[in-house]
DNA sequence: AAGTCCATCAACCGCCCGCGA
DNA sequence: CTCGCGGGCGGTTGATGGACT
């Protein structure tokens, strides 16, 4: 089918509204409606076409505009919808009155994408940026350290390298994690041999790799996510530990927070608000909500819903129970622990 | 003061979809 | 069923103004 021509009038004039056009524009639109777009710019007399005519009202002259700074609130909504729906402007914009597509979609573009890029989040997925990222900056993290080239820190240096070594820091964590998994007698369902592949082997000349691997592994574990296909590792035998975080403290609260939001409960997975309150937060999200997931994360949460209270309770149990196994170590599942309850305080 | 860089956002472009003939 | 039209959407561009050198 061709493209409807639309704009193709000699003489039709482009760039900014005058005050004068948008005079013309919103009284004829106040008297008559907007009517068919294409008649309108004849009939209120304008040098324009509809659909530039449309753009200029739906975004810039109708009443119900709400102009200025977005909110917190809202920021944290379009995180979330963003997280949900993906790029779908119009229908992030119908949940938040009085924002035009536009406008959110330019906000997004200039702000929140690089908020959380900041924040270790890759704002197309809403997972964490892999590591990869982390080690390809390595070197040059390194080699700022080495010329000195802290002794006058930007804050934009100082975020990045304190970014670097959050993330590298979660590598070990990873790593104290996975041998906390082999040591330990917990009732978990989990093989930690099937967790690691055939190939790994930590300490060996290609353990960085391998603990990369690892680590993405168990985010996806941590996460209940289905996303381990993604990686370019054999898929393993399925987890049990779906169950640990979608019912853990923090998606019991979020529960909450989903009543609250009754317009958009239909789209929206307890998964994806865990990522709207992490994303908001210093602490990366540990929760898989790319849109690419929706629909698994989805069906998790009915799965979730159908199996609410069996699941609930056990997966409680195996947490008090972890926890119980590492009372001392010094981190590890306290951190991963405390970083979910972090979230679950700042929740509510 | 002038030049350059960068962020912001209004506006445009081109594609897609739904609907009616 | 096909086609054409109108409207809507997401991506991109470019003008503008402020910050920085």
């Amino acid at each position: 089918m061709g493209r409807s021509p639309c704009c193709d009038e000699i003489g039709v004039k482009k760039g900014p509204w005058t005050p004068e056009e948008d005079k013309k524009l919103v009284e004829y639109i106040q008297e008559h409606g907007h009517g068919s777009w294409r008649n309108l710019p004849k009939n209120a007399d304008l040098n324009r076409c509809g659909k530039s005519c449309r753009l200029r009202w739906t975004n810039y002259l109708r009443p119900d505009i709400k102009r200025g700074k977005f909110t917190e609130e809202e920021e944290r909504l379009i995180i979330h919808l963003h997280s949900v729906l993906g790029n779908k402007w119009s229908a992030i914009a119908t949940r938040l009155s009085g924002r035009t597509d536009n406008e959110i979609k330019n906000y997004w573009n200039t702000h929140l994408k690089k908020k959380l890029l900041l924040m270790g989040i890759d704002p197309v997925t809403h997972r964490r940026r892999t590591n990869l990222d982390i080690l390809s900056n390595l070197p040059s993290l390194l080699a700022a350290v080495n010329l000195g080239n802290l002794a006058a820190p930007s804050w934009d240096n100082a975020l990045r390298i304190q970014a670097d070594a959050a993330q590298l820091a979660k590598v070990q964590i990873m790593q104290s994690l996975i041998q906390q998994l082999m040591t330990s007698n917990s009732s978990l369902s989990i093989d930690p041999m099937s967790l690691l592949g055939s190939s790994l082997s930590l300490g060996n000349n290609n353990q960085f790799g391998d603990l990369l691997q690892l680590n993405r592994q168990l985010e996806a574990v941590l996460n209940g996510s289905l996303s381990l296909a993604q990686d370019s590792t054999p898929p393993i035998a399925p987890l049990n530990l779906s169950n640990l975080s979608d019912n853990s403290m923090v998606f019991n609260n979020l529960q909450g927070y989903s009543e609250q939001e009754n317009a958009s409960k239909d789209q929206m997975s307890v998964n994806t608000y865990a990522n709207v309150l992490t994303a908001t937060s210093t602490t990366p999200s540990l929760v898989s909500a790319s849109p690419e997931n929706v629909v698994s994360d989805k069906m998790q949460d009915q799965s979730h819903s159908n199996n609410d209270v069996s699941a609930n309770s056990s997966s409680s149990a195996q947490f008090e129970a972890w926890e119980g196994h590492n009372n001392d170590d010094d981190f590890g599942w306290k951190d991963i622990l405390e970083q979910i309850s972090w979230s679950n305080n700042n929740t509510l």
